[in-house]
RNA sequence: GCGAGAGUGGCGGAACCCGGCAGACGCGCCGGAUUUAGGAUCCGGUGCCCGAAAGGGCGUGGGAGUUCGAAUCUCCCCUCUCGCACCA
């Protein structure tokens, strides 16, 4: 009799893993077998594993062992993403340093990890913020800077007045940090930029032919890139002869444009609003409207604006509009200025109804007549253009493409595409990070670091507190340092980079672990391409996005064979609790680990993922129950020992409904695994659990179904299935090196099936019938039931259906 | 507002891809056995309604459609979740 304790079997096999040095990917390029690279998010070191990662690495490690087991070659590595802001506030919290609390916390996960039985290739392990993985980031910034995708502007930029630092605009959610929640303040900083922008088009394009993402996914990169086609358009000041262009999709309704609005920090507005002769109301808004943070202004759903005294000439019928500042338009998109058109915009049509301006229809469908006197709201679409000089008559909207060329050919403005996507802001003025390998000389301006003088280490002995400016500005050692061009003084940049940049590229480390010449091999990337990338949805955009933007222009480089890192996507969902997020500060946080010493790591590995669906939430309050009641698949694998022990036992022949159903089993559960669906195979396994159980009260053997059982449960709960293949089954090697049960057809077919007799559609009577039943046989069967016959009784059958050997269907009127 | 996805027992969910026995599997609950006891184990039951039972009726958010037959396909509506949201 074998009992069931994980307690006893998890450490010895772990141990027992350790040495035989399993799930070591091949270095060797001649390996016959096929490759899969199973990818999994790395982890941000921020205190011990959580359930979110337990859920998701548990799943990310099915899929390895799976395939493991189906004999590829499989990389399955792990490292921490372990630079970053959560370091630094937590050290700066508890008076440490962020490295010490970084690594202690890296040592925790990578302990729980081993604890959970994960099969990642150790040797492979990388922390982004070791000196030998952040001289290739730095590296990869150089080569960025080289190809001209690096630059430095001053620009405006959202500022954490909290954690005092600057934010990507992706970072800021709602008008405040994602971080802290702070809300963000503008501020003018010189900063580095990667030039994302220009692989806007080509991100666009891309993601659709990414088949094998979510669709949400895709969805949400298209929307954040955000293309928009239309025209530019050319005004002039009729006051200053300044020109000002502006963006529109809808150059079909140029003819309606009676008010024009800039930004409030548009660059013309300063000169203009002195040349309107703007009073002094006037004047104290502007300043009021220029100060005012930009995410407050972006809640803000007024239409306040102020009139600026000057006014610009439409280029398309010469008339003079009045010009105003309001806040509704954005600095950020387009160029900053845009057209009124009250008759055909909803946000135009409310600035023009609050200020008294004209509205004036240029867009009249057939048979209405929009009359600006009473309209209530803006009309966008369909209609007949009218108003509009040359273009009276024409259809619109399918005359915006015509209007965009006209404006060209008479020098007004020329068709253009606008984008969403902002280039990428990677500066930070924090001291977790990686520095920005460039030394900024007099003379010679942006210098980069030499390649040979990589990495620019971090100094240690860093006063990190934010103040306002990067922590290494007051690091003189660091700062000092020479120009590599003319030798003179010069002064080391004293911004980090975003970890953003260092998640972008370390799926690409991982194939040439320890690589001295470059950040990776073209051949390791070339020989691993990653096959499945595991992760949560919360890195839809950001992350994705940056990792293809790497990728594309590391292609481009010629470094890597292909255009996009992640072919298939899955993301798990997130484990919640009754609804909401778990946090401690919500005192709702269960973490892994005590459940894996109460249970076993099995046991949590199968709780999460049995739960559900992997890409659904897990609501920990609905699945979890007491928690110190026995959980239901800690009972299963109780019963799977049992069986599996008796069956070790037991010789003689197998019942022939036991083979079946071990063999449909196998097709089911093979086929489930390709597919993420960890729950419904799990309940399979179950089921042929059941079966075995009674197929051994009735005095049969179980050995084949045992050892498929064991072999197929090996993946989602790697200690007990080893225990019972070496142990029970007494097999030498690991269950974990054994080949995956293949399942044989004809074992596997049913020789006789259910048919299932319907009136009507109704169902009435079922008889068991041999597979081989042929229409006449069912049809008869049907005749000859009583239960149809009392059905059908005083009515005419009219059509038969039949469908052998399953299904008859007799119609009656 | 725009976009995406989802609505099935007391609960998590299966069947949806490919129309053919709805509710697999598990939790919970009910009954029984065993046990000093148990939050342990074993056996049986468990969609709802009527009925002692046999049996019957109803049933996959609502409504229509296609079909011999719809949880499944099509259309409309309702609700919920998620994402984006003054993007010119």
């Amino acid at each position: 009799m074998h009992r069931y304790d994980a307690a006893e079997i998890e450490p010895k096999w772990q141990r027992v893993w350790d040495e035989e040095g399993l799930y070591r990917a091949s270095d060797d390029p001649g390996d016959p077998r096929p490759r899969f690279y199973a990818l999994d998010m790395f982890p941000y070191p921020s205190g011990d594993l959580h359930m979110g990662h337990a859920e998701a690495f548990s799943g990310g490690d099915v899929i390895a062992r799976f395939r493991w087991m189906q004999g590829h070659d499989v990389l399955h590595p792990i490292g921490w993403d372990s630079f970053g802001l959560n370091a630094e506030n937590a050290a700066i919290k508890r008076g440490i340093h962020p490295k010490e609390w970084t690594y202690a916390n890296i040592e925790q996960q990578a302990a729980s990890f081993k604890r959970m039985g994960m099969s990642f290739d150790w040797t492979r392990r990388l922390h982004s913020s070791d000196p030998e993985y952040y001289r290739w980031t730095q590296w990869l910034f150089l080569k960025l800077f080289e190809m001209g995708l690096a630059y430095r502007k001053n620009a405006p930029v959202n500022w954490c007045p909290n954690d005092q630092t600057v934010l990507a605009n992706e970072q800021v959610i709602n008008g405040c940090c994602e971080r802290c929640g702070t809300p963000v303040v503008r501020k003018d900083l010189t900063q580095w930029f990667f030039k994302i922008t220009h692989y806007a088009q080509r991100l666009l394009d891309d993601v659709g032919t990414l088949e094998e993402w979510p669709e949400r996914v895709i969805t949400m990169q298209r929307n954040w890139i955000g293309r928009s086609e239309g025209a530019t358009v050319r005004f002039r000041v009729d006051e200053t002869d300044d020109e000002v262009e502006v963006f529109t999709t809808r150059p079909d309704t140029l003819w309606g444009v009676t008010f024009f609005v800039f930004a409030p920090e548009h660059p013309l507005v300063p000169s203009l609003a002195g040349a309107g002769g703007a009073s002094r109301e006037a004047r104290e808004m502007l300043d009021r409207l220029q100060s005012t943070p930009l995410t407050n202004r972006e809640q803000a759903e007024s239409r306040e604006g102020v009139r600026l005294g000057v006014h610009v000439v439409n280029p398309v019928n010469g008339e003079r509009v009045p010009t105003f500042v309001a806040p509704y338009v954005l600095m950020e998109y387009g160029t900053g200025a845009v057209m009124g058109v009250p008759a055909h915009d909803q946000r135009d049509f409310e600035f023009a109804r609050e200020h008294g301006l004209d509205v004036r229809v240029v867009i009249q469908p057939p048979g209405e007549d929009r009359d600006p006197a009473t309209m209530t709201e803006a009309h966008g679409h369909e209609g007949v253009m009218v108003n509009s000089g040359p273009f009276d008559g024409e259809p619109s909207p399918a005359s915006i493409g015509a209007v965009a060329e006209w404006l060209g050919e008479q020098g007004l403005g020329e068709p253009a595409v606008t984008y969403r996507l902002r280039d990428w802001l990677i500066s930070r003025q924090r001291y977790w990070g990686a520095p920005i390998p460039i030394i900024h000389c007099e003379d010679h301006g942006e210098v980069p670091v030499p390649v040979a003088d990589l990495p620019v280490e971090l100094p240690e002995d860093v006063d990190f507190q934010p103040g306002g400016e990067s922590p290494l500005a007051r690091h003189d050692r660091f700062v000092k340092t020479t120009c590599p061009r003319c030798g003179r003084d010069a002064r080391r940049d004293t911004d980090t980079m975003d970890t953003f940049v260092d998640s972008s590229w370390y799926f690409f480390r991982y194939c040439s672990p320890g690589y001295e010449d470059g950040p990776f091999r073209r051949e390791d990337v070339e020989r691993w391409p990653v096959s499945q990338y595991t992760g949560g949805v919360e890195h839809a955009i950001l992350h994705l996005l940056y990792a293809r933007f790497f990728t594309k222009v590391l292609h481009d480089a010629g470094m890597v064979p292909f255009l996009e890192p992640f072919p298939r996507l899955m993301n798990q969902g997130q484990v919640i609790y009754d609804g909401a997020s778990m946090s401690k500060t919500k005192g709702n946080l269960v973490m892994p680990m005590p459940i894996i010493e109460r249970w076993g790591a099995d046991t949590m590995r199968l709780i999460m993922l049995f739960a559900g669906p992997f890409e659904d939430d897990i609501d920990w309050k609905l699945i979890a129950g007491d928690p110190d009641r026995r959980p239901g698949v800690h009972h299963w694998l109780g019963r799977v020992f049992a069986a599996v022990g008796e069956a070790a036992e037991r010789g003689g022949e197998e019942p022939s409904e036991l083979v079946r159903l071990t063999h449909r089993t196998i097709e089911g559960v093979t086929d489930d695994l390709e597919r993420f669906r960890f729950n419904v195979a799990i309940s399979k396994l179950m089921v042929l659990t059941n079966e075995m159980r009674a197929a051994l009260d009735a005095g049969g053997a179980a050995r084949g179904a045992a050892e498929a059982l064991t072999q197929m449960l090996a993946p989602f709960a790697p200690f007990a299935a080893e225990e019972l293949w070496r142990e029970v089954l007494g097999h030498a090697d690991s269950v974990h090196v054994s080949r995956w049960p293949t399942f044989d057809e004809a074992l596997a077919a049913e020789d006789t099936v259910t048919l299932v007799i319907q009136v009507d559609g109704k169902v009435r009577d079922k008889v068991e019938v041999p597979a081989d039943a042929d229409e006449a046989r069912c049809l008869g069967l049907a005749r000859a039931s009583e239960k149809v016959g009392r059905a059908i009784a005083g009515r005419e059958v009219v059509k038969e259906i039949v469908r052998a050997p399953k299904l008859v269907n007799l119609v009656t009127r």
